[in-house]
DNA sequence: ATATATTGCGCAATTT
DNA sequence: CAAATTGCGCAATATA
């Protein structure tokens, strides 16, 4: 599961460095976070039904509690002017790539140079507009998920205040009970009786 | 608070429109999700600390609940070949803006054509670069928000079903003591006080 | 006004 | 092969 570990950004990538692929990996700081996707943490059991709540006031401060990462500037630097990005078509996956490591494992195969795409192709573009499509349409997933998490949360955490609150009451009254109970084979025993009727 | 409704994307915006701001507004779907920033639903009052769980077991089927958005292709068609992106330096903010609107509130002032700032200027690289890294830096915090909030929803389940549990068991208790009592002015009065002992 | 923080967007590499 | 995800950089904003 190699992630796309591509850290130079692409479109720069490609007046930048002619051979993207390998090279700089182990760059991606905060464990980058592969399993994210499908590790969403369950939220399974529960039924998003009546998710209308969204009352907006909270202000969330996180408090900045991370350790000081350096967020290193990857790129930083390899940028030199050149306003780049001009006409690089053809597909940067192209020709080339640094084999240089000794290890290759058996199956390990070269670039391949896939189907060059150009950009100008009437097809690159339909595929470029087609994930674009799916991106919008994946982060307006993930943001209504954040949400509903959020907001389940919240009830939860209400929830949970009345139940810690139900809890009090019912050990209040067994207590009450319980002292009652305790009192009835002693001395008088109307007041306790008395006592009882109250609650 | 007038979002960043900038639909068409900006890069592609800038060979698309000249005039990047005022029109094209409202075409944002799902509300346009402004908010989302700031108005992360409080999370306040709780602290984040004992977060070490992270038993990342569930599955999570959202079960793509929500209506059929088109998800229209905004700049769809749109796009010519000719690889755009290639010199549009001068950022596009520059010159000119639409003051049709006879508004024009007292301290609103023009456009101003900013500082012209080449993208080859090396100032423009360096300010790429650091927001380049603040948004790692912010999209990494928010990684970790949503991780957060997440294993708080859980904790806070398990918690709830722990309360619910006990509550049950408190009830049950009392059900017990009620009906010990209830019994007290009535024949048999022996029994009763050893069904309280074995509480 | 400057610097940093957020956010929507498109790209490309991967996954599913 | 198509759609879904994800990390990334860009630019417009929002905040500080």
């Amino acid at each position: 599961m190699q992630m796309c570990e591509s850290r130079v950004s692409s479109v720069i990538q490609e007046w930048l460095n002619p051979y993207p692929n390998q090279a700089h990996a182990t760059l991606n700081p905060t464990s980058s976070s592969p399993a994210a996707s499908t590790n969403l943490v369950s939220m399974d059991l529960i039924s998003y039904s009546q998710s209308q709540g969204l009352r907006g006031s909270g202000e969330d401060r996180l408090d900045e509690q991370m350790m000081s990462l350096p967020y290193l500037p990857y790129t930083s630097s390899c940028l030199s002017g050149t306003t780049n990005s001009g006409n690089h078509h053809q597909n940067p996956t192209g020709s080339m790539q640094d084999f240089s490591p000794p290890f290759l494992l058996p199956t390990m195969r070269g670039p391949v140079a896939k189907r060059s795409i150009s950009k100008d192709s009437a097809e690159y573009r339909l595929r470029r507009e087609r994930n674009n499509i799916a991106v919008r349409k994946s982060r307006d997933k993930a943001r209504r998920r954040i949400l509903m998490t959020q907001q389940r949360a919240l009830q939860l955490q209400e929830e949970n205040q009345k139940l810690q609150m139900k809890i009090g009451q019912l050990s209040q009254e067994l207590d009450t009970l319980r002292h009652i109970l305790s009192q009835q084979h002693l001395p008088g025993s109307e007041e306790a009786a008395t006592v009882v009727s109250s609650i």
